[in-house]
RNA sequence: UGCUCAGUAGCUCAAUGGCAGAGCAUUCGGCUGUUAACCGAAGGGUUGUAGGUUCGAGCCCUACCUGAGCAGCCA
């Protein structure tokens, strides 16, 4: 009896020595030696080297083997064999071949490309080890974000991607003819989620979300993933103290579950270990000063740029929350410090090694009159926000949450120049396709 | 949108203003232990586009196109 496996299995030890096998998939490389073959199978779960010997198998099978070109997909029969010599210490013995689909001169070879070629065959970029290792941790990541809520009694409250009117007033959204009116692709869940949270208490919404910036950074996409926990009744202190907690679950995770992956990607985990809570917590003003004495150039009250969180992060080990940001430079719905009128209660969380901001955050201003003047100096159309502004009339209690980028925080943990490769399909200001 | 840089074979890159090149990939040949295998041979080019300077332009000049990095915006 043959049964079909997986390969992973067999580096873990689950299939006995010298058992028959059958494996499916595609053809990674291949390497001759006259008689004989050695075909590196891969089949998504791991790469396995697969031995063709000639005077051990019939012509006819070997010219298949030898034929072979690069993501051919195929089935080989074989006997699993412990031998040093192979990569991870087992290889397959073949007995038989067979050629599901051919694959004539795939782009991708095996050497160097530059990050324009590999983007335009993403769809088969992804078919590469280091590919793997990053959709991995992102996976893990994910599935980590929403342990962490669950596991604290959240509910998940999905919000809507078509919205009337800009959350913020400042970012560049993207429009759509909606029936003869306008709609917007949304920013952020936010102002639903404190909905949410008005009813259910803790909540969280998790989706795509859309910037219509002609941002050409490393750290910029159009469309990315947010999550955006809500909690009713948690003030700026509790909110921050629910974002180290997030962060460091996050981390800590990955690291228990992904260690072949951040192995696979070079990445060097002795700073991710330090990810651990309390995070430093520093007010603006304390900021300000870190960039004066660093010697920066800053003009006070203004938000920090680029360079300045990277240098702000160089002073702590782990990431670091910046708090009480001033209000002027702040979105409408964010709640003055009524003993610092001048600031917000704002908070972000900078990540190491110039990753920069991975969350943005704040207490939300719950004052019905408060945020009615706040809605008309940002400019901002009342009648959008009559529905927002009636969680403030019916029972209305302070609350707080923020937003963690997935893919900031996917590059910043596989240690990643960029973000376009934590996405399986990025899109990007020159980028729509594939 | 601004600044900087780049565009040459399928890919990654060379080429002082003077014959268009290499490695990899592809095809063919060789090899029973390869590890991005190796050895030998072959095919592969409107040098991003348009104009200009020059006896002569891949190289210099102008415009445009495409992309990358940085800044702003933000997660």
């Amino acid at each position: 009896m043959t049964d079909r496996v997986y390969i992973e299995d067999v580096f873990q030890h689950k299939i006995p020595d010298g058992s028959d096998v059958i494996l499916r998939g595609w053809l990674y490389n291949k390497r001759s030696s006259g008689k004989l073959l050695f075909l590196l199978v891969r089949d998504g779960t791991a790469v396995i080297q697969a031995t063709v010997y000639k005077p051990g198998v019939s012509a006819e099978i070997f010219e298949t083997a030898d034929k072979l070109t690069q993501e051919a997909s195929l089935t080989v029969i074989g006997k699993i064999k412990k031998d040093e010599r192979a990569p991870g210490g087992y290889e397959l013995q073949v007995t038989d071949v067979k050629l599901i689909g051919q694959s004539v001169d795939f782009p991708i070879t095996p050497k160097e490309h530059g990050p324009e070629f590999l983007m335009d065959y993403r769809h088969l970029w992804l078919r590469s080890k280091n590919q793997h290792a990053i959709l991995r941790v992102r996976h893990t990541i994910i599935k980590a974000i929403r342990d962490f809520f669950d596991g604290r009694g959240f509910t998940l409250v999905d919000t809507p991607i078509f919205t009337p009117a800009a959350c913020e007033g400042t970012s560049t959204l993207f429009e759509t003819d909606y029936f003869d009116t306008k709609a917007f692709l949304t920013q952020s869940g936010q102002l639903y989620a404190e909905a949410g949270a008005l009813a259910l208490g803790k909540v969280y919404c998790f989706g795509p979300t859309f910037r219509a910036e002609k941002s050409k950074t490393r750290r910029h996409l159009t469309e990315f993933w947010m999550v955006e926990p809500e909690v009713a009744f948690n003030e700026l202190k509790e909110n921050m103290e629910l974002a180290e907690d997030f962060i460091e679950y996050i981390v800590q995770t990955v690291l228990r579950t992904r260690v072949e992956e951040l192995k696979t990607l070079g990445r060097d985990t002795t700073k991710l270990q330090n990810v651990r809570a309390p995070f430093p917590k520093i007010h603006y003003d304390e900021a300000v000063k870190i960039l004066e004495d660093a010697g920066l150039k800053f003009e006070y009250g203004n938000d920090f740029g680029s360079p300045d969180e990277t240098a702000i992060s160089e002073k702590f080990d782990r990431p670091v929350i910046v708090h009480h940001y001033p209000s002027a430079i702040k979105a409408f719905y964010m709640k003055r410090d009524p003993n610092e009128p001048d600031k917000a209660l704002a908070m972000d969380v900078l990540a190491p090694e110039g990753y920069g901001e991975i969350i943005g955050g704040s207490q939300r201003e719950d004052n019905y009159d408060m945020l009615v003047s706040r809605i008309k100096e940002h400019n901002l159309p009342m009648e959008a926000f009559d529905w927002y502004l009636d969680l403030r009339k019916y029972g209305s209690v302070p609350h707080s949450g923020f937003g963690l980028g997935v893919e900031r925080t996917v590059a910043w943990i596989c240690g990643l120049q960029h973000v376009r490769e934590t996405i399986p399909f990025a899109r990007m200001i020159h980028r729509l396709k594939p």
